[in-house]
DNA sequence: GCTAGCGTTGGGAACGTTCCCATTTTCCTT
DNA sequence: AAGGAAAATGGGAACGTTCCCAACGCTAGC
């Protein structure tokens, strides 16, 4: 058999470059410059020669740190979800950390699971889009951690997601500019998910401040009858031409688009706008207006942030927590 | 200060249990039977107590594995890749492995880059949706690994997947009874990419074979304006009504379909279809018929291939190494 | 010329686990 | 009742690294 090629170690390393394990463990190390340069050639040779690289596993045992991130996803086929994850990836290999990724679906128990998993591998952070209410595992292990787009009650951790008030407002004042009068807005169920509650409450508040007539619609499971109903109901009472649906999120909208498609309602004359760019939007005729989501920022704020607990010491990298959404008007808001 | 309350060892937990670390390290591995009800109960009271978990960094580091996967994506941000990503992280939940996700955004630097570090973490497994010819490093490493979606030359290792063949097939057939003649079969650059080559070469020699007129797009970065000159083309010389327009991947449609709508072709007098089912294709009137690939399957496969050749001993698991799709029939083949 | 100080280098002890082996206990067999 | 195997338990040495501290070779100051 061709004998496994195992692994070359930081010792045989030492000895093919003449010198001790210490030598080369600086080499790798923050104190590659308090070698000599002729030292540093040898080991590099050497390293080269073996096709070395520092074993992560056994760093992090001693004190040196895993490097290591963790991220929870509440559900990973959910596009924004994954349009952050991606912003994630490329802080954390600007800094050197790599990204072990948990999807909890919507399950809590999941959670407590996956959070119980990535203790074991000695994440040095967390970033974590919740689903329940993991709070007391995670205070007692003590590991800095960013929510991401969603709170949890009394956990006092940054949370890092859209301006939701500005979201809103920014969604109102162009609907209000457009010529609707009366808006339906459309989440899914607000109960256990701060986001959600903010949109609305904010939606609430702003609709009767601006004058709207207005109504909400809550969405549950994959039914498709309620929402198409609600929306019949909406448009029959306040007529097309000043009525316009408001989507709290990629899902509620990608709902409502389904029912004006299966009610054969012609989007513009009754509005419809909705939270999260998604890449068909555009391609809906006429177009459906949305509030995109800087979802790269997010992501390389929320690895910002961690950085920033985690080497209090070094320069604090500056981080925003509350990202502004960016106005993409379509064919949906003219009526 | 309120002491880091530092994470609690075996040696610790046998202390409180009265016994020595061997026996707690059983308790927690597959030799939990080997011990007495009695001391099982003792240690399982201790660990709880202390709030204890397995340091898999230690674990990792002596001989017993790192539990750990490895998955290169090419691009993060399609939702085929994603999807197959959700089927791999189901597996690996069920046998016990976490998962570290790279994304090499088709950088062939970057995947070198990744697989360096997925080897520093001693991953067990790598499950790799390839862009480069990243070879040799891969072949020395010894580590098992299965490609996902793409071969990549002079590599034999499993590569887990559609069956292209059956899907141009199952395309074709279905585009012949709904009786059109000519086909313009669209994908991205196949140079690199055994998947693309795969599709096209049997799409050329299936269509001959069928008697059809054949002509093919490629696609090239973002530009929105070449295939749609081309789009026009198509339908100028052929006519509408027998002419149809397929797409080798979810990318392809997506720019396809901006097409029709830009020069405002209407779908099914043009026929159009695509490999990779994506949540808006039964959105847009009249909806577009898609081979929808078994991502969720694909990705569990991939993860039991890689436990197959883990565990050479135990039942090796079942794997399929190339899936059928589902055909979703819509409008947009309806002449 | 001897010592203080600095820039380099190396030796050894951790880190938390698993695994090999030795030891103790239990219980069956003749 | 004694012998022995089998079951249950414990002690110590790894695993590959980092970190503390000691040792070395210089230059410089007295």
């Amino acid at each position: 058999m061709p004998s496994p090629p195992t692994r070359a170690t930081l010792i045989e390393v030492a000895k093919l470059a003449g010198t001790s394990k210490t030598s080369v463990s600086r080499f790798f190390g923050p104190e590659r410059d308090k070698l000599s340069q002729s030292l540093q050639q040898r080991v590099a040779e050497a390293a080269a020669a073996l096709g070395y690289h520092p074993n992560q596993m056994a760093r992090g045992l001693k004190g040196g740190g895993s490097r290591l991130l963790g991220m929870m996803v509440a559900d990973i086929r959910n596009p924004f979800s994954v349009a952050v994850m991606h912003g994630v990836e490329l802080a954390c290999r600007d800094v050197g950390y790599s990204l072990i990724v948990c999807n909890t679906d919507n399950d809590p128990a999941l959670e407590q699971h996956h959070l119980a998993t990535l203790a074991a591998y000695q994440v040095e952070g967390l970033i974590i889009n919740a689903v329940g209410q993991p709070g007391q595992a995670l205070l007692e292990s003590g590991v800095p951690l960013v929510l991401l787009d969603r709170d949890i009650r009394h956990l006092d951790a940054e949370v890092i997601g859209l301006d939701n008030a500005l979201a809103i407002d920014m969604a109102l004042a162009h609907l209000a500019q457009q010529g609707y009068r009366s808006i339906l807005y459309v989440s899914e169920a607000p109960e256990h998910t701060s986001t959600r509650q903010a949109r609305l409450e904010r939606f609430q508040e702003q609709a009767d401040a601006m004058g709207f007539t207005r109504q909400t619609l809550m969405l549950s499971r994959q039914d498709i009858d309620t929402p198409c109903a609600g929306l019949a109901a909406f448009v029959e009472l306040n007529g097309p031409g000043h009525c316009a649906v408001l989507c709290a999120n990629g899902n509620a909208t990608l709902t409502m688009a389904r029912c004006f498609k299966q009610l054969d309602v012609a989007m513009g004359p009754v509005g419809l706008m909705g939270i999260d760019e998604l890449e068909w939007c555009e391609l809906m005729t006429p177009g459906i207006t949305t509030l995109a989501q800087p979802t790269d920022s997010i992501g390389r704020d929320a690895v910002a942030c961690l950085m920033n607990q985690l080497e209090r010491s070094a320069a604090p990298l500056a981080f925003h927590s509350r990202h502004s959404p960016r106005l993409l008007v379509r064919g949906s808001t003219a009526p």
